[in-house]
DNA sequence: CTGTTAGCGCGTTCAT
DNA sequence: ATGAACGCGCTAACAG
């Protein structure tokens, strides 16, 4: 089949013990037959079987992803900086599109397992107790990345997303909004849902304004969710100045919505986002968001994966451009 | 370390042999074996060691994914589609993200190389006569997708692109344009800069119309390159009441442009897309768009790599939103 | 139906 | 400085 070891050790008259301690550079040979070894390597075309390698010396250096949407912006930026920093210390990635409800995830946990991967990146939404007692059972290190496990066995890699909330919505009672509709995650989700909402509740509360339940809506964290969640609002009674969005993609539905139903963005309405993705950027008018690191988070959380293991919280801060805009003070 | 199929022959009291049959489900055990073999693996955790098998097998079950640029909307969709193909199959994709010049290809080729995957998928931008050596020298099966080889030796998925551009500019005419500007990408480019190019100068030179020179613009496909291409075009001389953009982010950069230069869309002017990512979608308005079915090709991709391996191309359609609008013919 | 054995390609003692 | 030999976990003959 393919060239192995023997073909060089053959072909130079040493023996296959020389030819790894060279290709391993470890030390114990002179320089003339290292020469002469690298060449007939060349020449052949040679390259290390890692099945092998990995079978006598048990690192794959491969690491295995999972996430609910490889497609979608977020799960891009994420992925760019888990591969950036996997390339680098020469890991490989495979990824995993465990869909959106995460319904494919065993499946691929078994896969990971039979591959023998040295870990897993976990972005794939809610993190259940089930989860982190599953990987412990099949002994998998696992760190997970925008998300947060209940169990503090598994360390995390993520904003404080409560923290970024509260600062989101204080941006926006600052810029003169006192009517700030919500639009989020469901509270039952406990990483982006409720955290999210109880930053907006905190702020809104710290700045002496109540919350009004009449301004709130929910759904997953989708560009169609944040329009009907959106449509939702402009039918009902109670006038706003503002939305917060907990995505940009639901962001950009609200825009979308809004044009629809005639509100000019931002001389009748503010709109805040959440992630800082591409779309914020694309976005017409361009979306002022709360920003994410997704990409340094990627990178950060690889490293947490294959080194020390311990969690670190990113840095949000929030992106101007032109959807948010400050207002009289007085309206009320 | 970690539980072997010797662990489960010795609790089992049968030979490994055996145990392997039954894992691998072939024939030559009695059921009785089998149940106490599957109920000893259910109870030990046993899982196979797909190091050992490929080792032994010559079957990894991996494949490699090449692409420019991981987190955007494009490569989303097409890597979407091959891990869905691929998880159908029990394959896993390892990702690699070369860098928009493809600078890092020839790193990752190596570790393809030595984690024997059983091909790659190409879809990193053009593909040299170089690579196409590259890749025969050592010996991985290839196919390109979104892409297209000189060689004839490497299959390719994509849409006929030539006649998509053709396509997507007779759709424009028949709207009643006849001053059409194009943003596309090089010239030089020989997959999608120049098919896309001379599909659309066809479109005119068939409608009796012809090209004029000043209405032409060339970039990459990005966002930027859109919006600066579009702000170059506002600036000329010349009238024109449509822009067909080779890419959804560079029509999407056109939107920006034009909103920025005070030109409505698409009462003032039309704006064509091409791919049909998320982005044509969400832009505001929601933007006409030629579409590559990029989740199937991805899928196709995969099926052609693993199977007859055999070019396919992929059929294009256009996608009618807001961003085009027919006009009064006598407009000239 | 079931067990023994020989590799797959490599890293690693242990000798020399 | 170098080589022989074992074993990683498994599949595939080959024997019974």
């Amino acid at each position: 089949m393919s060239i192995t070891i023997k073909d060089v050790a053959k072909k130079t008259g040493v023996s296959i013990a020389t030819v790894s301690r060279i290709v391993n550079n470890q030390s114990g040979y002179s320089e003339k037959t290292r020469k002469k070894v690298v060449q007939a390597i060349a020449e052949l075309g040679y390259s290390p079987n890692a099945l092998a390698r990995g079978l006598v010396g048990q690192a794959t250096r491969t690491i295995g992803v999972l996430l609910p949407n490889v497609s979608s912006l977020f799960a891009g930026k994420l992925l760019e900086g888990i591969e950036s920093a996997a390339q680098q210390q020469g890991y490989s990635v495979v990824v995993c599109n465990t869909g959106s409800e995460g319904e494919r995830t065993d499946d691929y946990l078994a896969v990971l397992k039979q591959k023998r991967v040295e870990g897993v990146l976990y972005a794939s939404g809610v993190f259940s107790k089930e989860m982190a007692e599953k990987l412990a059972g099949i002994g998998m290190p696992a760190v997970t990345v925008a998300t947060k496990s209940h169990e503090e066995t598994v360390p995390f890699v993520k904003v404080d997303d409560r923290t970024a909330a509260f600062d989101g919505t204080s941006y926006l009672i600052e810029k003169g909004h006192r009517k700030i509709a919500f639009i989020g995650g469901e509270l039952s989700d406990p990483v982006a849902g409720l955290p999210r909402f109880e930053g907006y509740r905190e702020a809104l509360a710290a700045h002496g304004l109540k919350v009004d339940d009449h301004l709130l809506r929910f759904g997953d964290f989708r560009f169609e969710a944040g329009k009907e969640q959106m449509q939702s609002l402009l039918e009902s009674e109670t006038a706003f100045t503002a939305v917060f969005a907990t995505s940009d993609e639901m962001a950009v539905g609200a825009l979308h919505a809004a044009r629809e139903g005639g509100v000019r963005v931002p001389e009748d309405l503010s709109v805040l986002g959440y992630d800082n993705t591409l779309a914020a950027e694309m976005a017409l008018p361009p979306l002022t968001t709360v920003e994410q690191p997704l990409r340094s988070m990627g990178e950060a959380a690889f490293a947490s994966l294959t080194g020390e293991r311990k969690s670190v919280t990113a840095g949000h801060k929030i992106v101007e451009r032109q959807t948010v805009v400050q207002i009289e003070e007085d309206i009320k």
